[in-house]
DNA sequence: ATAATAGTGTCTTTCAGACATTATCTA
DNA sequence: TAGATAATGTCTGAAAGACACTATTAT
């Protein structure tokens, strides 16, 4: 055994000083899909300050010790100081730190999905120019700043990797929906087509939808329009859609 | 269009002092666990020091921006040093942030999973007193320093979650073992029994394992050794066993 | 031979995939 | 009515659960 130090925690806690050691720079981004004129979007930031000024970015910011008691405080705060809202869906995805991701030094980021839909903050994003929608795909062909464009490719692959087991990119909807709508949500993740029975019978059979009484006519037949029940933000099937 | 500043990046570059702003203390811990004796075993490490000095912890550490060029490095030194070794399985886990959590001030700490053989460290782990394997249950229901229990809990969670779909948690075992060994470490994590059957049916047809040729025989009929292909580390079955 | 543990054969059950059929709207 | 889309019926196939059975060791 070690003998423990003499001075009480009390006293060593008066003489601290967190400044005193070299730290990483910490931020939170978040990256946040929508689902709007059946494409899978992702807002995105212009950055108005060094460093990569001017090139587009994931929403986010420093975590500030004294206005964030904790993490989440920090991501929904980045969020809705860019859309005006705090999405239905947020959950923390990974955290990347290294030495070069930024030029101001060692940096540490942790990296949020969200999902909300599109007209809850669609009039917000529209009154400021440097936000906006950006569809997915051209999304990921950009050149992004720091190391947001893995970011995005990650957070892509959980999205989708959920798509297989589970309807949380419902939430990428608006609180209505309809099936088939939900249908091809999940198909612009996965990249392929579904089964329109198995999708549907997975999804009642687990009582994870609620249905509203309405319809939504587009074309054909009118949908039934759904409401998602609260256990569905949980739920897991036992079984994945084919990968 | 905000206008961009005027001074260039380097010029930026050069004036910024990163220590100006209040930053979190940026920590990394680690849950080992193994499987030895027939149960779960996790690492801890008696706290030398203020603040919670004489509890028992996580293994971990500052981030230290001269030593790690990455999060994983950091990871990876702080579990050499408790166990002499690197293990053959370690992946983040999740990043706990908030005000409270260290009385040092607003403290982060990325929190790993890994796993490793019993044996593989067992003479390094014994020659030091500070540092002991604890039985997974036992050490759940310990006081640990900071929010160690809830990390620990949530790590149970997750390899818990593993077992139900892939045989990750074999790399708690030593490098050959018999698939009846492996269903008991699952058994384990899942407090349940599981089918023998259908637990062996899916690992042989995914062909995730390869018989060594060699037999342990320990009671009644000798089981076949097998060793992880490396392909079982990234596997999933595309349905999970019940829950 | 018996006890103990490893490993297999095979039937049942569950649920996703395939795909044809029916339903309900607009033009 | 035709065209479009929504929704269902029903068969097939894959894989997990149940459980009885066989195999191989030590004593």
């Amino acid at each position: 055994m070690h003998p423990p130090d003499q001075i009480s925690e009390a006293d060593f806690l008066a003489e601290y000083d967190a400044s005193a050691f070299p730290s990483p720079l910490v931020t939170v981004d978040a990256v946040l899909f929508t689902y709007d004129a059946g494409t899978l979007k992702v807002l995105l930031v212009k950055r108005s300050s060094h460093p990569e000024q001017g090139k587009w970015a994931l929403p986010g910011g420093f975590v500030d010790p004294a206005a964030d008691r904790n993490l989440n405080d920090t991501a929904m705060r980045v969020l809705k100081a860019k859309t005006g809202v705090t999405p239905p869906y947020i959950e923390q995805l990974a955290t990347y730190g290294d030495q070069r991701r930024d030029k101001r030094g060692w940096s540490l980021t942790v990296s949020y999905t969200a999902l909300i839909a599109h007209q809850a903050c669609q009039s917000f994003v529209d009154s400021v120019d440097d936000v906006q929608w950006l569809a997915l795909d051209s999304a990921q062909r950009k050149a992004l700043a720091f190391d947001h464009k893995q970011l995005l490719a990650d957070a892509r692959e959980r999205l989708r990797q959920k798509a297989l087991y589970s309807i949380v990119p419902a939430y990428a909807l608006p609180e209505t929906f309809t099936l088939p709508e939900l249908q091809t949500l999940h198909e612009a993740l996965l990249g392929k087509p579904l089964p329109r029975k198995s999708f549907r019978r997975r999804i009642e059979q687990a009582d994870l939808v609620m249905d509203t009484g309405l319809k939504r006519t587009e074309r054909g037949r009118p949908a039934a329009l759904y409401r998602m029940r609260e256990r569905a933000r949980d739920f897991t099937f036992l079984r994945n859609l084919e990968a």
